[in-house]
DNA sequence: ATAAGGCATGACGTAAGGGGAGAGTCAAGG
DNA sequence: CCTTGACTCTCCCCTTACGTCATGCCTTAT
């Protein structure tokens, strides 16, 4: 568990910024210490990385939060993204290279602005945005976090990891077991109800993000134990291969 | 002449921004027409030019007008600096083009943030400026600026573009005529007194500088008549020189 | 235990415009 | 001559992603 300031050390991010991405919910500190104090874990860093890469593309930060938040976040398609649009600026640079060059040989005479241009990498900028947020459950998803206030978005949260803990009593029984298959129901309607409307297809997404080595991986055996989030992505899949 | 429209269509650059541009004194239009609608020429665009390559750079607006009207502004070696810089953001292109590829094949194992470091960068840009604001030529011209509003500084524009007009006059006669060396002395006095101290050094840099055949040769000679920048530039040489 | 330095919250500031209101202006057609 | 629609002007408030204090608690080393 890192402190602000060794965030900031390793990443060069400002502590203020983080302070910025807790308030706005980009990046919300592993946990609180007794005074109240942010930390950081490896989870938080990783995130973190994938907020700089979209950040260095001058995506809005609100964009970020949603694409990172999206049920449908692919982390390969989205680096596909990401590179692609590097490459597309770093051909923008050399266009203004070329024009920085021409100017200084060929005197005032040389007068473009094509260099300029932007809407090619904006055009794949919106494009990309689009095909994050275009789906109706995330659609939906945004829509009800309008209206809610950061307690009630922290309180939503801890009770949809109340719910996956749950899974740790019952990981050493079968991954179809009734109580499994109860509260993978559970975790469904929850999600339904709070989030977004929870198909059965978006549930296997989330149970491979669960147990895919990531932060949410990590944040969720933290709170249940060791195997948890293995667990409940295998409860959902036995869960969804039965419907 | 152009209007707003038609330059943000050539330049892509918002008519707002114009505006902006035209508030914070970065581009004056050209002219005003009757109704006070902004009309440019090619000179403006050309100045236009050099302001969105300077911004492409991340340089504070403030910067680029200050550069742009430093005594000491020199195109080719603003040129040069930006050439180094637009190589520099390039690099950092693909750095970060090689981290996301990184990412993408190795996993959440790869954390790294050297890549996301800017301070190179922030350097190169940090010295650039430092180079073109650091005259006490300069600093005095800056601090001069400060009190004066925008009234002010029309009003003073005009009264340098009257004492240039005047050299039409005189543009027949010899460099070094005793008419023409009294110009270049009200000239000198006029900008020691209103701009920045006017030394004969800065006054032959004035004298490239209006004859160089850029928006100041086109202003110059708009105002006084074909030819006036030219003369202009050669009486103060010859003012210069006899010193 | 006392000072120094880290941390938190809150409020305000900034840069580079965006967006819209309300009003004047220009060119073309009826 | 008049109207209409497209432009333009000047305020003025809004936005994003933080920077910059101010003020006060927390922690750690001496």
């Amino acid at each position: 568990m890192m402190t602000v300031r060794e965030v900031s050390a390793k990443t060069g991010v400002s502590v203020r910024a983080l302070h910025h991405y807790d308030k706005i919910g980009l990046l919300k500190p592993a946990a609180l210490s007794e005074a109240g104090y942010r930390l950081y874990d490896l989870a938080s860093l990783e995130r973190l990385q994938l907020i700089l890469l979209f950040r260095e593309l001058q995506f809005p930060l609100k964009d970020i939060r949603g694409i990172l938040e999206s049920p449908a976040f692919d982390r390969n398609r989205a680096l596909d993204q990401q590179i692609r649009l590097l490459k597309l600026r770093r051909e923008h640079l050399d266009n203004l290279i070329a024009l920085a060059a021409g100017i200084r040989v060929m005197g005032v005479n040389h007068l473009s602005f094509e260099p300029f241009d932007m809407t090619k990498i904006d055009e794949y900028v919106a494009e990309a945005r689009k095909s994050w947020s275009d789906t109706p459950a995330y659609k939906e998803y945004e829509q009800r976090r309008e209206g809610r206030t950061r307690e009630d978005e922290a309180a939503l949260g801890e009770g949809l990891m109340d719910l996956l803990a749950g899974f740790y009593a019952l990981k050493d029984g079968p991954a179809d077991a009734p109580e499994a298959r109860a509260l993978v129901g559970r975790l469904q309607s929850y999600i339904t109800e709070h989030f977004y409307t929870c198909t059965p297809e978006v549930l296997r997404g989330l149970g491979h993000l669960y147990a895919g080595g990531g932060s949410f991986t990590e944040n969720i055996d933290a709170r249940g134990g060791e195997g948890t989030a293995d667990f409940a992505a295998r409860a959902i899949e036995a869960y969804v291969n039965l419907q």
